[in-house]
DNA sequence: ATAAAAAGTTAGATGAACCTAATATTTTAA
DNA sequence: TTAAAATATTAGGTTCATCTAACTTTTTAT
Protein backbone atom coordinates (compact mmCIF):
# COMPACT_ATOMS: atom_id res chain seq x y z
CA UNK A 1 0.00 0.00 0.00
CA UNK A 2 1.16 3.27 -0.51
CA UNK A 3 0.90 6.43 0.87
CA UNK A 4 -2.89 8.23 1.61
CA UNK A 5 -1.10 10.75 -0.80
CA UNK A 6 -0.53 8.29 -3.37
CA UNK A 7 -4.18 6.83 -2.89
CA UNK A 8 -5.40 10.04 -3.55
CA UNK A 9 -3.73 10.27 -6.43
CA UNK A 10 -4.87 6.74 -7.86
CA UNK A 11 -8.17 7.30 -7.14
CA UNK A 12 -8.47 10.71 -8.88
CA UNK A 13 -6.92 8.95 -12.02
CA UNK A 14 -9.08 6.05 -12.07
CA UNK A 15 -12.49 9.09 -11.88
CA UNK A 16 -10.77 11.33 -14.46
CA UNK A 17 -9.92 8.52 -17.12
CA UNK A 18 -13.09 6.59 -17.05
CA UNK A 19 -14.27 8.18 -20.27
CA UNK A 20 -11.31 7.40 -22.42
CA UNK A 21 -8.88 5.55 -20.12
CA UNK A 22 -6.39 8.90 -20.24
CA UNK A 23 -6.23 12.35 -18.22
CA UNK A 24 -4.47 15.34 -18.82
CA UNK A 25 -1.80 15.94 -16.17
CA UNK A 26 -3.50 19.35 -15.83
CA UNK A 27 -6.69 17.91 -15.08
CA UNK A 28 -5.21 16.04 -12.25
CA UNK A 29 -4.03 19.03 -10.90
CA UNK A 30 -7.06 20.46 -11.06
CA UNK A 31 -9.31 17.95 -9.36
CA UNK A 32 -6.37 17.35 -6.84
CA UNK A 33 -5.88 21.51 -6.16
CA UNK A 34 -1.83 21.29 -6.78
CA UNK A 35 0.37 22.47 -9.18
CA UNK A 36 1.19 20.47 -12.52
CA UNK A 37 4.75 20.13 -11.07
CA UNK A 38 3.34 18.45 -8.09
CA UNK A 39 1.47 15.64 -10.31
CA UNK A 40 4.27 15.84 -12.53
CA UNK A 41 6.69 14.28 -10.02
CA UNK A 42 4.33 12.12 -8.73
CA UNK A 43 3.52 10.26 -11.82
CA UNK A 44 7.68 9.73 -11.85
CA UNK A 45 7.12 7.92 -8.61
CA UNK A 46 3.96 6.00 -9.40
CA UNK A 47 5.40 5.20 -12.84
CA UNK A 48 8.45 3.71 -10.83
CA UNK A 49 5.81 1.59 -9.05
CA UNK A 50 4.55 0.70 -12.22
CA UNK A 51 0.85 1.88 -11.26
CA UNK A 52 0.65 4.50 -14.21
CA UNK A 53 1.97 4.55 -17.78
CA UNK A 54 3.24 7.67 -18.22
CA UNK A 55 5.23 8.86 -20.69
CA UNK A 56 6.93 12.55 -20.73
CA UNK A 57 4.12 14.96 -22.54
CA UNK A 58 1.57 12.11 -22.98
CA UNK A 59 -1.65 11.45 -20.99
CA UNK A 60 -1.86 9.58 -18.01
CA UNK A 61 -3.32 6.02 -17.80
CA UNK A 62 -3.67 3.12 -14.87
CA UNK A 63 -1.53 0.35 -15.39
CA UNK A 64 -3.49 -3.18 -14.12
CA UNK A 65 -1.65 -2.76 -10.77
CA UNK A 66 -2.92 0.84 -10.48
CA UNK A 67 -6.76 0.15 -11.43
CA UNK A 68 -7.13 -3.21 -9.26
CA UNK A 69 -5.66 -0.41 -6.36
CA UNK A 70 -7.93 2.20 -7.47
CA UNK A 71 -11.07 -0.28 -7.42
CA UNK A 72 -9.75 -1.40 -3.37
CA UNK A 73 -10.08 1.83 -2.69
CA UNK A 74 -13.47 2.76 -4.18
CA UNK A 75 -15.11 -0.23 -2.78
CA UNK A 76 -13.91 1.03 0.84
CA UNK A 77 -15.05 4.70 0.12
CA UNK A 78 -18.89 2.53 -1.29
CA UNK A 79 -19.20 0.16 1.39
CA UNK A 80 -18.16 2.96 3.88
CA UNK A 81 -20.70 5.26 2.63
CA UNK A 82 -23.66 2.54 2.63
CA UNK A 83 -22.67 1.89 6.72
CA UNK A 84 -22.31 5.39 7.63
CA UNK A 85 -26.48 5.00 5.99
CA UNK A 86 -28.21 1.94 7.30
CA UNK A 87 -26.08 1.01 10.22
CA UNK A 88 -25.30 4.47 11.44
CA UNK A 89 -28.13 6.56 10.40
CA UNK A 90 -26.42 8.99 8.96
CA UNK A 91 -27.69 11.36 5.57
CA UNK A 92 -26.62 10.27 2.12
CA UNK A 93 -25.44 14.19 1.97
CA UNK A 94 -23.23 13.92 4.67
CA UNK A 95 -21.76 10.83 4.55
CA UNK A 96 -18.76 11.45 1.45
CA UNK A 97 -16.40 13.48 3.60
CA UNK A 98 -16.22 10.71 6.38
CA UNK A 99 -15.75 7.99 3.70
CA UNK A 100 -12.82 9.93 2.42
CA UNK A 101 -11.08 9.21 5.26
CA UNK A 102 -12.26 5.98 6.08
CA UNK A 103 -11.99 4.91 2.64
CA UNK A 104 -7.47 4.88 3.65
CA UNK A 105 -8.36 2.67 6.82
CA UNK A 106 -6.15 -0.10 6.41
CA UNK A 107 -8.01 -3.39 7.87
CA UNK A 108 -9.40 -6.08 5.76
CA UNK A 109 -11.43 -7.38 9.16
CA UNK A 110 -13.09 -4.11 9.38
CA UNK A 111 -14.48 -4.17 5.39
CA UNK A 112 -14.94 -7.64 5.83
CA UNK A 113 -17.41 -6.89 8.99
CA UNK A 114 -18.80 -4.03 7.26
CA UNK A 115 -19.15 -6.02 4.15
CA UNK A 116 -21.26 -8.96 6.21
CA UNK A 117 -23.03 -6.58 7.97
CA UNK A 118 -24.56 -5.27 4.67
CA UNK A 119 -24.88 -8.60 3.22
CA UNK A 120 -22.56 -7.96 0.67
CA UNK A 121 -24.17 -4.91 -1.22
CA UNK A 122 -23.89 -4.13 -4.55
CA UNK A 123 -24.46 -0.34 -4.84
CA UNK A 124 -23.91 2.85 -2.38
CA UNK A 125 -26.43 5.04 -1.23
CA UNK A 126 -25.78 7.06 -4.55
CA UNK A 127 -26.08 4.07 -6.58
CA UNK A 128 -22.71 4.04 -7.37
CA UNK A 129 -22.13 -0.05 -7.44
CA UNK A 130 -20.04 -1.10 -5.38
CA UNK A 131 -16.86 -3.55 -6.58
CA UNK A 132 -16.16 -6.93 -4.79
CA UNK A 133 -13.38 -7.80 -3.31
CA UNK A 134 -11.89 -8.60 -6.61
CA UNK A 135 -12.08 -5.19 -8.26
CA UNK A 136 -14.96 -6.82 -10.44
CA UNK A 137 -17.37 -4.28 -10.59
CA UNK A 138 -21.22 -3.79 -12.49
CA UNK A 139 -20.95 -1.26 -14.64
CA UNK A 140 -24.59 -0.27 -15.50
CA UNK A 141 -25.97 1.31 -18.53
CA UNK A 142 -26.51 4.55 -17.66
CA UNK A 143 -30.01 6.90 -18.89
CA UNK A 144 -30.34 10.33 -17.97
CA UNK A 145 -34.01 12.06 -16.49
CA UNK A 146 -32.87 14.70 -19.69
CA UNK A 147 -32.90 11.80 -22.08
CA UNK A 148 -36.59 10.46 -21.45
CA UNK A 149 -39.43 11.21 -23.65
CA UNK A 150 -42.33 13.13 -22.17
CA UNK A 151 -45.06 10.86 -20.58
CA UNK A 152 -42.65 7.55 -19.60
CA UNK A 153 -42.12 6.46 -16.10
CA UNK A 154 -38.61 5.95 -14.74
CA UNK A 155 -37.25 4.37 -11.44
CA UNK A 156 -34.47 6.68 -10.03
CA UNK A 157 -31.34 4.31 -10.03
CA UNK A 158 -28.13 6.52 -9.46
CA UNK A 159 -27.08 10.38 -9.19
CA UNK A 160 -23.88 11.35 -10.63
CA UNK A 161 -22.75 13.76 -7.93
CA UNK A 162 -21.20 12.70 -4.41
CA UNK A 163 -21.52 16.46 -3.19
CA UNK A 164 -23.63 17.92 -0.03
CA UNK A 165 -24.91 20.73 -1.92
CA UNK A 166 -26.67 18.35 -4.73
CA UNK A 167 -27.85 16.09 -2.71
CA UNK A 168 -29.03 18.63 -0.04
CA UNK A 169 -30.91 19.83 -3.53
CA UNK A 170 -32.43 16.77 -4.30
CA UNK A 171 -33.37 16.21 -0.26
CA UNK A 172 -35.51 19.35 -0.64
CA UNK A 173 -37.13 18.51 -3.53
CA UNK A 174 -37.83 14.73 -1.89
CA UNK A 175 -35.69 12.61 -4.35
CA UNK A 176 -34.39 9.33 -3.20
CA UNK A 177 -32.62 6.54 -4.99
CA UNK A 178 -35.74 3.92 -5.96
CA UNK A 179 -38.26 6.65 -6.45
CA UNK A 180 -40.55 6.45 -9.55
CA UNK A 181 -41.09 9.36 -11.75
CA UNK A 182 -43.15 10.11 -14.90
CA UNK A 183 -41.56 13.09 -17.59
CA UNK A 184 -44.52 15.58 -17.31
CA UNK A 185 -43.53 18.19 -19.55
CA UNK A 186 -39.51 18.77 -20.75
CA UNK A 187 -38.91 22.71 -21.62
CA UNK A 188 -37.29 23.24 -24.88
CA UNK A 189 -36.01 26.79 -24.16
CA UNK A 190 -33.92 25.90 -20.93
CA UNK A 191 -33.72 22.15 -20.85
CA UNK A 192 -35.57 22.10 -17.60
CA UNK A 193 -38.11 19.45 -16.70
CA UNK A 194 -41.20 18.57 -14.58
CA UNK A 195 -41.61 15.18 -12.95
CA UNK A 196 -44.72 13.42 -11.29
CA UNK A 197 -43.27 11.95 -8.36
CA UNK A 198 -45.04 9.48 -6.52
CA UNK A 199 -45.87 11.76 -3.71
CA UNK A 200 -48.40 13.21 -6.40
CA UNK A 201 -46.30 16.18 -5.94
CA UNK A 202 -45.06 17.80 -9.13
CA UNK A 203 -41.40 18.58 -9.29
CA UNK A 204 -39.00 20.77 -11.47
CA UNK A 205 -35.72 20.20 -12.19
CA UNK A 206 -33.53 22.51 -14.03
CA UNK A 207 -31.39 20.63 -16.45
CA UNK A 208 -28.34 20.54 -14.87
CA UNK A 209 -29.88 18.53 -12.04
CA UNK A 210 -31.87 16.66 -14.25
CA UNK A 211 -28.87 15.67 -16.20
CA UNK A 212 -27.06 14.45 -13.07
CA UNK A 213 -29.66 11.83 -11.91
CA UNK A 214 -29.58 8.09 -13.61
CA UNK A 215 -32.71 6.42 -14.43
CA UNK A 216 -33.90 3.03 -15.43
CA UNK A 217 -37.29 2.84 -17.77
CA UNK B 1 -5.52 20.33 14.59
CA UNK B 2 -2.56 19.35 14.33
CA UNK B 3 -0.68 16.26 11.65
CA UNK B 4 -1.33 12.55 12.47
CA UNK B 5 1.80 12.50 14.08
CA UNK B 6 1.60 15.37 16.40
CA UNK B 7 -1.64 13.95 18.08
CA UNK B 8 0.52 10.44 18.05
CA UNK B 9 2.90 12.22 20.12
CA UNK B 10 0.72 14.13 22.34
CA UNK B 11 -1.27 10.80 23.12
CA UNK B 12 1.77 9.18 23.72
CA UNK B 13 3.09 11.88 26.52
CA UNK B 14 -0.50 11.73 28.06
CA UNK B 15 -0.04 8.16 28.64
CA UNK B 16 3.36 8.18 29.33
CA UNK B 17 2.98 10.95 32.05
CA UNK B 18 0.16 9.80 33.96
CA UNK B 19 1.98 8.89 36.70
CA UNK B 20 4.20 11.53 37.28
CA UNK B 21 2.98 14.71 35.16
CA UNK B 22 6.38 14.41 33.09
CA UNK B 23 7.72 12.10 30.49
CA UNK B 24 11.33 11.60 29.47
CA UNK B 25 12.60 12.22 25.81
CA UNK B 26 14.07 8.92 25.47
CA UNK B 27 10.73 6.98 27.06
CA UNK B 28 8.69 9.17 24.27
CA UNK B 29 11.66 7.86 21.40
CA UNK B 30 11.21 4.47 22.87
CA UNK B 31 7.25 4.36 22.53
CA UNK B 32 7.02 5.98 19.18
CA UNK B 33 9.91 4.28 17.47
CA UNK B 34 12.26 7.11 17.01
CA UNK B 35 15.15 8.38 17.58
CA UNK B 36 16.33 11.04 19.83
CA UNK B 37 16.85 14.11 17.99
CA UNK B 38 13.07 13.35 16.58
CA UNK B 39 11.43 14.15 19.36
CA UNK B 40 13.85 16.53 20.63
CA UNK B 41 12.38 18.60 17.17
CA UNK B 42 8.83 17.40 17.90
CA UNK B 43 8.86 18.98 21.21
CA UNK B 44 10.20 22.19 19.97
CA UNK B 45 7.41 22.20 17.75
CA UNK B 46 4.65 21.18 20.16
CA UNK B 47 6.42 23.88 22.75
CA UNK B 48 5.73 26.94 20.18
CA UNK B 49 2.05 25.64 19.50
CA UNK B 50 1.64 25.58 23.49
CA UNK B 51 0.95 21.93 23.80
CA UNK B 52 3.55 20.94 25.80
CA UNK B 53 5.94 22.76 28.20
CA UNK B 54 9.78 21.78 27.44
CA UNK B 55 12.76 23.58 28.46
CA UNK B 56 16.32 21.76 27.79
CA UNK B 57 17.12 18.99 29.65
CA UNK B 58 14.17 18.83 31.44
CA UNK B 59 11.26 16.34 30.96
CA UNK B 60 8.15 16.97 29.14
CA UNK B 61 4.73 18.00 30.48
CA UNK B 62 1.24 19.05 28.39
CA UNK B 63 -0.09 22.21 28.84
CA UNK B 64 -3.77 22.30 29.53
CA UNK B 65 -4.43 22.73 26.20
CA UNK B 66 -2.33 19.92 25.08
CA UNK B 67 -4.50 17.57 27.44
CA UNK B 68 -7.48 18.55 26.13
CA UNK B 69 -5.97 17.50 22.94
CA UNK B 70 -4.71 14.24 24.50
CA UNK B 71 -8.38 13.59 25.87
CA UNK B 72 -10.55 14.40 23.14
CA UNK B 73 -8.04 11.39 20.90
CA UNK B 74 -8.47 9.37 23.65
CA UNK B 75 -11.94 9.58 23.62
CA UNK B 76 -12.56 8.64 20.13
CA UNK B 77 -10.35 5.68 19.99
CA UNK B 78 -12.19 4.66 23.02
CA UNK B 79 -15.48 5.52 21.54
CA UNK B 80 -13.97 3.20 18.43
CA UNK B 81 -12.87 0.00 20.19
CA UNK B 82 -16.23 -0.07 21.99
CA UNK B 83 -18.36 0.46 18.92
CA UNK B 84 -16.43 -2.18 17.05
CA UNK B 85 -17.01 -4.70 19.79
CA UNK B 86 -20.76 -4.18 20.74
CA UNK B 87 -22.16 -2.39 16.71
CA UNK B 88 -20.02 -4.52 14.44
CA UNK B 89 -19.58 -7.37 16.66
CA UNK B 90 -15.29 -7.79 16.44
CA UNK B 91 -13.14 -9.01 19.61
CA UNK B 92 -12.09 -7.09 21.96
CA UNK B 93 -8.39 -8.41 21.32
CA UNK B 94 -8.79 -7.53 17.56
CA UNK B 95 -9.87 -3.81 17.63
CA UNK B 96 -7.08 -1.59 19.26
CA UNK B 97 -5.03 -1.53 15.28
CA UNK B 98 -8.36 -0.52 14.02
CA UNK B 99 -8.97 2.24 16.47
CA UNK B 100 -5.87 3.96 15.95
CA UNK B 101 -6.42 4.89 13.17
CA UNK B 102 -10.12 5.71 13.58
CA UNK B 103 -9.08 7.97 16.44
CA UNK B 104 -8.01 9.82 13.63
CA UNK B 105 -10.61 10.23 12.08
CA UNK B 106 -12.01 14.33 11.71
CA UNK B 107 -15.29 14.43 12.08
CA UNK B 108 -17.92 15.62 14.68
CA UNK B 109 -20.80 13.97 13.24
CA UNK B 110 -19.29 10.80 13.11
CA UNK B 111 -18.44 10.62 16.60
CA UNK B 112 -21.72 12.00 17.86
CA UNK B 113 -23.29 9.28 16.22
CA UNK B 114 -21.23 6.48 17.54
CA UNK B 115 -21.99 8.54 21.26
CA UNK B 116 -26.08 8.10 20.87
CA UNK B 117 -25.38 4.67 19.30
CA UNK B 118 -23.80 3.66 21.90
CA UNK B 119 -25.76 5.73 24.72
CA UNK B 120 -22.57 7.95 26.23
CA UNK B 121 -20.85 4.93 27.13
CA UNK B 122 -18.65 5.58 30.56
CA UNK B 123 -15.87 2.45 29.86
CA UNK B 124 -14.59 1.25 26.63
CA UNK B 125 -14.18 -2.38 26.03
CA UNK B 126 -11.25 -3.20 28.48
CA UNK B 127 -12.65 -0.80 31.33
CA UNK B 128 -11.07 2.35 30.55
CA UNK B 129 -13.08 5.19 31.06
CA UNK B 130 -14.29 7.03 27.94
CA UNK B 131 -13.61 11.00 28.48
CA UNK B 132 -16.73 13.46 27.74
CA UNK B 133 -16.93 15.42 25.02
CA UNK B 134 -15.51 18.28 27.27
CA UNK B 135 -12.27 15.76 28.14
CA UNK B 136 -13.87 15.13 31.66
CA UNK B 137 -12.55 11.50 32.69
CA UNK B 138 -13.43 9.05 35.89
CA UNK B 139 -10.65 7.91 37.21
CA UNK B 140 -11.51 5.05 39.41
CA UNK B 141 -9.70 4.35 42.39
CA UNK B 142 -7.79 0.49 40.95
CA UNK B 143 -7.08 -2.64 42.93
CA UNK B 144 -5.16 -5.34 41.00
CA UNK B 145 -6.04 -8.98 41.43
CA UNK B 146 -2.81 -9.11 43.01
CA UNK B 147 -3.64 -7.02 45.90
CA UNK B 148 -6.39 -9.40 46.93
CA UNK B 149 -6.49 -11.64 50.16
CA UNK B 150 -7.24 -15.29 49.79
CA UNK B 151 -10.89 -15.95 50.12
CA UNK B 152 -11.88 -12.64 48.82
CA UNK B 153 -14.47 -12.45 45.61
CA UNK B 154 -14.36 -9.55 43.69
CA UNK B 155 -15.40 -8.53 39.60
CA UNK B 156 -13.66 -7.28 36.99
CA UNK B 157 -13.47 -3.98 35.70
CA UNK B 158 -10.59 -3.47 33.86
CA UNK B 159 -7.61 -4.78 31.97
CA UNK B 160 -4.13 -3.15 31.87
CA UNK B 161 -3.28 -4.09 28.20
CA UNK B 162 -4.69 -3.17 25.23
CA UNK B 163 -2.88 -5.38 23.06
CA UNK B 164 -3.72 -8.19 21.33
CA UNK B 165 -1.45 -10.94 23.19
CA UNK B 166 -2.64 -10.37 26.54
CA UNK B 167 -6.46 -10.48 25.31
CA UNK B 168 -5.71 -13.52 23.31
CA UNK B 169 -4.48 -14.80 26.72
CA UNK B 170 -7.17 -13.80 28.90
CA UNK B 171 -9.62 -15.24 26.50
CA UNK B 172 -7.89 -18.46 26.53
CA UNK B 173 -8.50 -18.22 30.38
CA UNK B 174 -12.39 -17.71 30.15
CA UNK B 175 -11.85 -14.33 31.66
CA UNK B 176 -14.17 -10.89 30.74
CA UNK B 177 -14.61 -7.53 31.96
CA UNK B 178 -17.73 -8.21 34.49
CA UNK B 179 -16.53 -11.90 35.75
CA UNK B 180 -16.54 -12.79 39.54
CA UNK B 181 -13.72 -14.16 40.48
CA UNK B 182 -12.59 -15.80 43.72
CA UNK B 183 -8.68 -16.06 45.07
CA UNK B 184 -8.15 -19.11 45.95
CA UNK B 185 -4.63 -19.64 46.53
CA UNK B 186 -1.64 -16.87 45.90
CA UNK B 187 1.54 -18.81 45.77
CA UNK B 188 4.34 -17.04 47.83
CA UNK B 189 7.18 -18.42 45.76
CA UNK B 190 5.83 -17.04 42.32
CA UNK B 191 3.19 -14.89 42.98
CA UNK B 192 1.08 -16.49 40.45
CA UNK B 193 -2.53 -16.40 41.44
CA UNK B 194 -5.53 -19.54 41.53
CA UNK B 195 -9.15 -18.08 40.50
CA UNK B 196 -12.29 -19.40 41.40
CA UNK B 197 -14.71 -18.65 38.40
CA UNK B 198 -18.13 -18.35 37.37
CA UNK B 199 -18.11 -20.86 35.23
CA UNK B 200 -16.72 -23.38 38.15
CA UNK B 201 -13.43 -23.66 36.45
CA UNK B 202 -10.34 -22.94 38.63
CA UNK B 203 -7.84 -20.62 36.63
CA UNK B 204 -4.42 -20.46 37.11
CA UNK B 205 -2.62 -16.94 36.38
CA UNK B 206 0.59 -15.72 36.69
CA UNK B 207 1.79 -12.85 38.72
CA UNK B 208 2.46 -11.09 35.54
CA UNK B 209 -1.32 -11.48 34.59
CA UNK B 210 -2.73 -10.95 37.59
CA UNK B 211 -1.38 -7.64 38.16
CA UNK B 212 -3.04 -6.44 34.74
CA UNK B 213 -6.63 -7.12 35.86
CA UNK B 214 -7.91 -4.02 37.79
CA UNK B 215 -11.45 -5.33 40.29
CA UNK B 216 -13.88 -3.99 42.22
CA UNK B 217 -14.29 -5.81 45.54
C1' DA C 1 34.41 13.56 43.79
C1' DT C 2 35.12 12.29 39.63
C1' DA C 3 34.51 9.07 35.85
C1' DA C 4 31.25 6.45 33.37
C1' DA C 5 26.59 6.05 31.89
C1' DA C 6 22.38 8.04 30.68
C1' DA C 7 19.87 11.68 28.74
C1' DG C 8 19.48 15.53 25.79
C1' DT C 9 21.10 18.79 22.08
C1' DT C 10 22.96 20.56 17.68
C1' DA C 11 24.31 20.25 12.98
C1' DG C 12 23.57 18.54 8.75
C1' DA C 13 21.27 15.11 5.54
C1' DT C 14 17.22 12.60 3.47
C1' DG C 15 12.69 11.73 1.24
C1' DA C 16 7.83 13.01 0.73
C1' DA C 17 4.88 16.33 -0.97
C1' DC C 18 4.36 20.51 -2.02
C1' DC C 19 5.61 25.33 -4.16
C1' DT C 20 7.36 29.34 -7.82
C1' DA C 21 9.81 30.75 -11.83
C1' DA C 22 11.67 29.67 -16.07
C1' DT C 23 11.62 26.82 -20.07
C1' DA C 24 10.07 23.46 -23.50
C1' DT C 25 6.67 21.02 -26.25
C1' DT C 26 2.22 20.35 -28.37
C1' DT C 27 -2.17 21.93 -29.95
C1' DT C 28 -5.21 25.44 -31.88
C1' DA C 29 -6.62 28.98 -34.41
C1' DA C 30 -5.86 33.43 -37.03
C1' DT D 1 1.91 28.28 -41.33
C1' DT D 2 3.30 30.50 -37.76
C1' DA D 3 1.93 32.88 -33.49
C1' DA D 4 -0.68 32.36 -29.40
C1' DA D 5 -2.60 29.34 -26.05
C1' DA D 6 -2.52 25.23 -23.62
C1' DT D 7 0.07 21.75 -21.63
C1' DA D 8 4.11 19.69 -19.61
C1' DT D 9 8.89 19.79 -17.76
C1' DT D 10 13.02 21.22 -15.18
C1' DA D 11 15.45 23.57 -11.66
C1' DG D 12 15.60 24.95 -7.28
C1' DG D 13 13.31 26.02 -2.85
C1' DT D 14 10.10 24.98 1.52
C1' DT D 15 8.15 22.31 5.39
C1' DC D 16 7.45 18.04 7.86
C1' DA D 17 9.21 14.15 9.97
C1' DT D 18 12.68 11.47 10.12
C1' DC D 19 17.77 10.02 10.38
C1' DT D 20 23.28 9.75 11.83
C1' DA D 21 27.26 11.68 13.93
C1' DA D 22 29.28 14.60 17.11
C1' DC D 23 28.83 17.04 21.24
C1' DT D 24 26.93 18.68 25.93
C1' DT D 25 24.59 18.26 30.25
C1' DT D 26 22.86 15.62 34.03
C1' DT D 27 22.66 11.56 36.84
C1' DT D 28 24.68 7.50 39.01
C1' DA D 29 27.78 4.73 40.99
C1' DT D 30 32.36 3.52 42.39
Amino acid sequence: MGSLTEENYIKSIYALSQATGEVYLSELAKKLDVKLPSVNSMMKRLATKKLVAYAPYKGIRLTEKGKKEALAIIRKHRLAELFLVKVMGLGWEEVHDIAEQLEHVNSSRFYERIDELLNSPKFDPHGEPIPDSNGKIHTQKRTSLIDLAEGLTATITAVAEDEKLFLDHLNTKGLQIGDAVTIKKRELFDGSITLQHKSKKEILLTHQVAERIWVEV
